[in-house]
DNA sequence: CAGACACTTGAACAACTGATGAACCAGCGC
DNA sequence: GCGCTGGTTCATCAGTTGTTCAAGTGTCTG
């Protein structure tokens, strides 16, 4: 390891001359903040029952037959990263995904990957 | 818990009659593994510098200054996810990107990144 | 075939993540 | 006010993930 400093060039095999990272560091970080908050099967389930129709956290929790606890931190990861909006009426909370291009992204997600299964 | 036949609706809350979770569990967790394995931001750069052009694991290592173990790693990753496909020419293992799905995929996820980042 | 180069795989270890129960806020009804 | 229900946050604990070194595979060259 270490040295390293006169790096020659392989027959058939040129250098990359060009690093062709372009994007700054924080702007992938960002996007793979959200890529890994989309990459958890009870999180994915849980925006895609937000796709169909605004639900409060009980909700959730009774459909996915899981605690109050457990959903309501999910969400929070989901909210962290803007994915999906809440918003009060009385004692519950609902939960909707944030636009359109977040309803968008899971459809196809889910859908490309239904193909690919089978 | 268990029982829960006699659940009873809140004041103005109607219980969710339908389950609005029609993937199956199969496609879902599909899905998430391939957001999971974008998830990362070693390997976001990874597919970052693959949708401009073919590379091999030693160019990837260099330009990211890394251990070729390590690359090759996350590259395993990325591959079994059908993300990127790999080619023997010689002594070197070059990699592109699967197909232009994922190239979308990327391209659009790192600048809608960058708009919010901004 | 031996030896170098390009990569891959396996295992071990550190770092992170997600689930869960307890404690803690926020509305509503009594 | 008090209790009760709906949600959130905190802290802990188990399971997962990523990195690293070492050893293995494959390919070209001499």
């Amino acid at each position: 390891m270490s040295g390293a400093s006169g790096k020659e060039v392989c027959d058939a095999h040129e250098s990359p001359s060009e690093d062709p990272a372009r994007f700054h560091p924080d702007v992938v970080e960002r996007a793979a903040s959200v890529f890994r908050a989309l990459g958890d099967t009870a999180r994915l389930v849980l925006l895609e029952r937000l796709a169909v129709r605004e639900l409060c956290v009980s909700d959730l929790a009774e459909l996915s037959g899981e605690g109050l606890s457990t959903v309501s931190q999910r969400l929070r990861t989901l909210r962290a990263e803007g994915l999906v909006r809440r918003r009060r009426s009385g004692k519950h909370v609902y939960y909707t995904l944030a636009d359109d291009h977040v309803a968008g992204l899971i459809r196809n997600a889910l859908e490309h990957a239904s193909e690919e299964v089978g």
